[in-house]
DNA sequence: TTAAAAAAAGATATTTGTGTCCTTTTTTGC
DNA sequence: GCAAAAAAGGACACAAATATCTTTTTTTAA
């Protein structure tokens, strides 16, 4: 569905909206433990989400780091995908066609014009602070499972 | 969403349900003209599909080609994801988590779960013969647009 | 039985995606 | 100012996906 790139970034981006803020940045050594990411291929995709402060923010030096706007965390999730240029998975034929269309469709068209509707709706209704609100609830994830976890 | 390598065997697999049958089989040269697709990495793709006539059978020598069986034609598309090694893009978990689960979710799963599962419904309950169907219905296609078309 | 046709198989090339490492620039606090 | 911290940027390495080309095997039909 998505590149690794592309999975990085969301996590990356929730994490960061998750944990940190304009008052406590954080560093990509702690994103990438964060979210089980090899550190300098997540920070190659940070720089991309940085461009023009479009999804996160940074600032360089001591006490440097990432964080959200608040601006920022109001934006669809889609933004992200923009930023690493796969937001046209929610617009591509699912058999490859050049285009996807209603006057030149494929046979799988009438199918899948349905999904590709709703993903383009979860992409484009959820804000990032939603997910955020969402792991607040309680028992969800943005890392795997490392480890053995001691019984309690 | 899926590789060129699944969206080449889909189409392929279709254009030769359409337009192929045991008694006329078709062969690399016009599936890959009929489908837009560079030959000779089609043919590579068919390869897996044959291997052991999972979807699509072949015949070598003069008269023969590509073709599927009835029994093919009754397969699920998942089938022809299968052959390609992508079907794991009906389970896996869209934020790239090493496993979706309902105990272990990403803050995207609820929303994305429902989307998984009309994908798991379209790739597991349409068979390569509803396709045709469709296909055949009219005003479907499964190639591109090539060169300006003359006006009537 | 031989020549031709066609897919299968193998080898190789090219491009893209993924990942690492090293240097540079910016920022901060002393 | 200076040293340290942190991201930004650049160069490189490796793997996987995409694509092409050549050789081999199978099959048919003349
Ligand atoms: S044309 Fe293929 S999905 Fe719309
Ligand atoms: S856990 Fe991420 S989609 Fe299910």
């Amino acid at each position: 569905m998505l590149s690794k790139t592309a999975e990085y970034a969301l996590r990356a981006t929730i994490y960061i909206a998750l944990k940190g803020s304009e008052e406590n940045k954080l560093g990509i050594e702690e994103i990438a433990l964060g979210i089980d990411s090899p550190k300098s291929f997540t920070a190659k995709i940070l720089q991309l989400l940085t461009q023009n402060n479009r999804v996160i923010s940074s600032v360089r030096g001591p006490n440097g780091g990432f964080y959200l706007t608040d601006r920022a965390r109001k934006l669809p999730v889609k933004a992200i995908l923009e930023a690493v240029e796969e937001a046209s998975v929610i617009t591509k034929c699912v058999l490859g066609l050049k285009e996807c269309s209603e006057t030149r469709p494929c046979p799988m068209h009438t199918q899948y014009k349905n999904i590709k509707k709703q993903l383009k709706q979860m992409f484009e209704k959820t804000s990032i602070q939603q997910l955020v609100d969402e792991f607040n609830k309680g028992n969800y994830f943005i890392d795997n499972l490392k480890g053995v976890r001691k019984p309690c």
